[in-house]
DNA sequence: TGTATCGGATACATTCCCGTATCGAACGGA
DNA sequence: TCCGTTCGATACGGGAATGTATCCGATACA
């Protein structure tokens, strides 16, 4: 368990402590990568000594694990949030758009994601979180396929929406290991409007 | 400069040494990922004191730049090879399969290959090596389209062949990400066959 | 086979970081 | 305002990994 189950009064600061404390994680992870960040550049970063990491946090990884719930849950709720606006036709332009202004345009998102990826790599455990967050994502886009339908057909051999919704993901993963490299944010954003339109559509048209 | 410039007798030994140092530390970085390991952890594994260790390298970061090197260049001749085994028609369920065997099968290679992408996102002389490294693949993929050319066209969004293989590692990147969460190589195989399918093909038929 | 050079083991000093225990101050409720 | 609780700072001991300096056995070459 990482909550206690002992009732204890939540004190205002210690909710600000705890959100500090994730905020400079988050930038200092970014900068150095997970693996050589200690406890004590958290808390120097954050501006405080190492009695109040071990006040909220057991271990880094407990901290890092709170961290990636936290902003995934964050852009989750972005990515439904833009997939919602359109109407029932899917004008997929302009929708992967907004996804990727919410997906590709954090770079440090982008850094401290994939250091969560390996990590849980080798922990099954948290293997499972980042399952279930990819899930919801690909739920989000298959929703959003299955209210344009009729509209635009499928490629037979993706098989049914979740198949579809899957290709999706693997475009934006594979995407991402680019930028991840190269730092270009609007070629990236470009490769994957171009992966989307050639996954999604049945002809290979540029507008559906 | 990493190699030195002095001239030494390059003894059987020290050749075998590094070797057994390479290998050792490949297996450790798989396990618990670059980012866990130090170099006293390596030099246990192959058998060694610290002192082989510095007597070879100069940082732990040096001795995984050789490593991947090493790898990623055996990798990419392997993949080569299976590209060149067809004739000009181009067979992609069975070619697919060939490169896959060698890219998806070895999962300490792709646990490893991430932490190399991780670590290259955050220094640009690294990254440069790892672009370089897919500069190489997608050049291969290119020839093979090329050869292939008239039996299958492209999708016109992807652009020119250059964008197709593009495509192509994208995919593969993809499906790698996946691979390494859920850890169904076979599923991961099918997928980028599918994947594949989709992007290269205009109609979306199964055969080409 | 002899010998000069090389490679790796060992020992050491050092630095860094961790986890805990304790204490004073801030806080919230009455 | 007062008081009990909680939060975070500080101080401490300990462990682990680092890099270096030194030494001895292994190795290549005559």
């Amino acid at each position: 368990m990482t909550t206690e189950d002992t009732a204890r009064r939540v004190t205002r600061r210690r909710i600000r402590t705890r959100a500090n404390l994730l905020d400079a994680a988050f930038a200092v992870f970014a900068a150095k990568g997970f693996g050589r960040v200690s406890i004590e550049e958290v808390c120097e970063a954050a501006g405080y000594s190492r009695g109040a990491f071990y006040s909220n946090f057991a271990t880094l990884d407990e901290l890092f694990f709170a961290l990636y719930q936290e902003r995934a849950d964050l852009i989750a709720d972005q990515v439904s949030g833009a997939l919602a606006l359109d109407g029932p036709d899917l004008d997929v332009p302009a929708a992967v758009d907004r996804v990727t202004e919410v997906l590709l345009l954090d770079r440090d998102w982008l850094l401290v994601k994939t250091d969560f990826l390996v990590h849980a790599a080798r922990d099954p455990a948290v293997a499972r979180t980042l399952l279930e967050h990819r899930a919801r994502l690909r739920r989000a886009i298959r929703d959003r396929l299955a209210r344009a339908r009729g509209h635009a057909r499928l490629p037979a051999v993706l098989g049914d929406l979740d198949g579809a919704a899957h290709a999706v993901v693997a475009a934006y993963d594979g995407v991402t290991t680019q930028l991840l490299l190269d730092k270009d944010a609007e070629r990236a954003r470009a490769w994957l409007g171009q992966l989307l339109t050639a996954l999604l559509t049945d002809s290979g048209d540029t507008a559906v």
